[in-house]
DNA sequence: GTGAAAGCGCTAACAA
DNA sequence: TTGTTAGCGCTTTCAC
């Protein structure tokens, strides 16, 4: 492998092959200029001979486009993200667009810092995901560049938004349990402040309140993580008056959920019956297999790649809410 | 938002600043040559008060770096990509690197087209997790560009890799499985002609050979999904004289291997002890949790980066061979 | 149908 | 210590 071998430029094309650099673009470029068949067969042969590739650093500076999109996560390594950004990057991939992908690890700081990298250098959209950590005073700058934020849109920022239907997801999740005749139904929650958290209990609690049901005392919160699934269900399952039913505001907590219904010998479904959201692959393969509120990747993805790259965000947000898909397996009951 | 305000260049800067452009660049590369302080100062508020942000790409274009690297996984929303990606984003971004992330899906065309990409973005290094679907004839072209392959090199294609020590984990893993006084051990192995799926079998089968085990009809290879995994224990389980115990190639087959015993009323670690390779986070809150080999992501990351922006590669090929580590939960027995 | 040339925003050699 | 300027590789207008 050779680090070095002095690169080929479009004048060593144009060179070969006879013509101008600006028959080589026309060529390459399929315009703005026809060219002969002729004079294109030679430049062809030329690309091909010395094995040119084009320079995309140098196009996008002239062009003032880089057909790069920007993907800032607080984790990747959370299944959630992972597979959010796996649908992404295939969107953009299509559109022939390539994926800047940066962690905040949960960091307002760390995540300031990935959006003035991407501002630098020049993506021409963003995808947001945003901490959940955030505190109240770090607001997030990102001045005039296409943005969409993917977990929900704070009003007076202004920026577009992707995201499923979270207080309706819940909400369907909940009445489903109670559906199954659970009138003691406890919420595992996502973190205090967390945009998209607040959305969630929301649901269940709605569900819970139309049937007359408690809620008091019956909501934990805490990390979307297993962990923080596996400490919410241990509290509630170490009390005296156990729920008969639980909903998690993540995959990640439901499996954490399952976890503490392992060890304590709590049987799925039939002692606790288990509702999570978000559906996830490894939700599919829990044992038992976890009933869900399934987004649709694919679908957030594509929702959010176009729009970034559409124009309508330049002057108004745009926000966008996407179904869900209640995906019933043996956790709940069913 | 403003879709575009007309960007601010370092010319603005300098005018502002009443100093020439070079100036501007002496700031805020601090270099090459000295700047008097007042200097600085009058730059630096000029920057503020323009909210200027220096375009990387015209950078690039000049120094011909471009401070990215590319990462080419199969499927970045299996967990164990997943792990690693964070993993060196998070290298990437100590230093200052931007990561360019592509999926192949398992595609080596794709993969190729990838690879094409991210040579005309100028990567200054490929870090590359081939697909296991490679046809024989299709052979990676990756050209002048320094890269890192992350699952094993090829020999003759002079690549330099990052990798666990794939034989060692397995044979640990197997060996340990026999310290549990296990004589009928399976072996759920990644799909045929993968490179690390080869090594992770040999592990097996030399840990079984060194023990005069047989392991004819004991190995079932397939896909490194949970519903490989869960197929070929299946299969493992239904036969008439079940085996004892399993090492499953990743976590994910792992966890599919749980999901058939969970079906079938096996009892893990009781009826059947379940090893897994990897070390994803989600093994270890499956139940009961996986016992695994454990690879240090952080670790083969700081490694594959750093390697792959050293010259070191660029004469000859280099090979690193990551430690692993056991790590025993419950699915093992102990 | 083709070519000459200006210029995208930046760096750094060289001059002052 | 600061300024001038020649490009980096590419696109595209404008002339031919």
């Amino acid at each position: 492998m050779n680090h070095h071998p002095k690169p080929v430029t479009r004048g060593d094309v144009a060179k070969r092959a006879g013509v101008s650099t600006a028959v080589v673009s026309y060529v390459l470029n399929n315009g703005p200029r026809a060219v002969a068949l002729k004079t294109k067969e030679r430049v062809l042969k030329a690309v091909e001979e010395l094995g040119y590739s084009p320079n995309a650093v140098a196009r996008a500076l002239k062009v003032r486009r880089t057909n790069t999109i920007g993907l800032i996560v607080p984790d990747i390594s959370n299944p959630y993200f992972a597979e959010l950004s796996k649908a992404i990057e295939d969107s953009a991939f299509t559109r022939g667009y390539s994926l800047l992908v940066g962690n905040s690890s949960n960091d307002p700081e760390r995540e300031q810092m990935q959006i003035e990298t991407l501002r630098g250098r020049q993506v021409d959209g963003l995808l947001l995901v945003r901490t959940s950590h955030r505190k109240e005073h770090t607001i997030l700058q990102v001045g005039g560049l296409a943005t969409v934020v993917l977990d929900r849109a704070i009003p007076n920022e202004r920026l577009s938004s992707v995201v499923v239907d979270n207080f309706g997801g819940a909400y369907a999740a909940v009445r489903h349990l109670i559906g199954h005749r659970h009138r003691s139904i406890a919420c595992i929650g996502g973190p205090l402040g967390a945009p998209l958290a607040d959305e969630r209990v929301r649901g269940w609690m709605a569900a819970m309140a139309e049937e007359g049901l408690p809620t008091s005392n019956l909501c934990i919160r805490g990390s979307y993580t297993r962990l923080g699934g596996y400490k919410a269900a241990l509290e509630l399952l170490n009390r005296d008056q156990r729920p008969t039913a639980v909903f998690a505001s993540s995959d990640l907590q439901g499996v954490g959920a399952l976890r503490a219904c392992y060890e304590l010998d709590v049987r799925v479904p039939n002692d606790l019956a288990v509702f999570a959201f978000d559906g996830t692959s490894e939700a599919a393969f829990t044992a038992p297999p976890l009933s869900v509120v399934q987004q649709d990747m694919s679908r957030l993805a594509e929702s959010a790649v176009s729009l970034v790259l559409s124009d309508l965000i330049a002057a108004n947000p745009v926000h966008h809410t996407a179904p869900f898909n209640l995906v019933l397996r043996h956790s709940c009951g069913c």
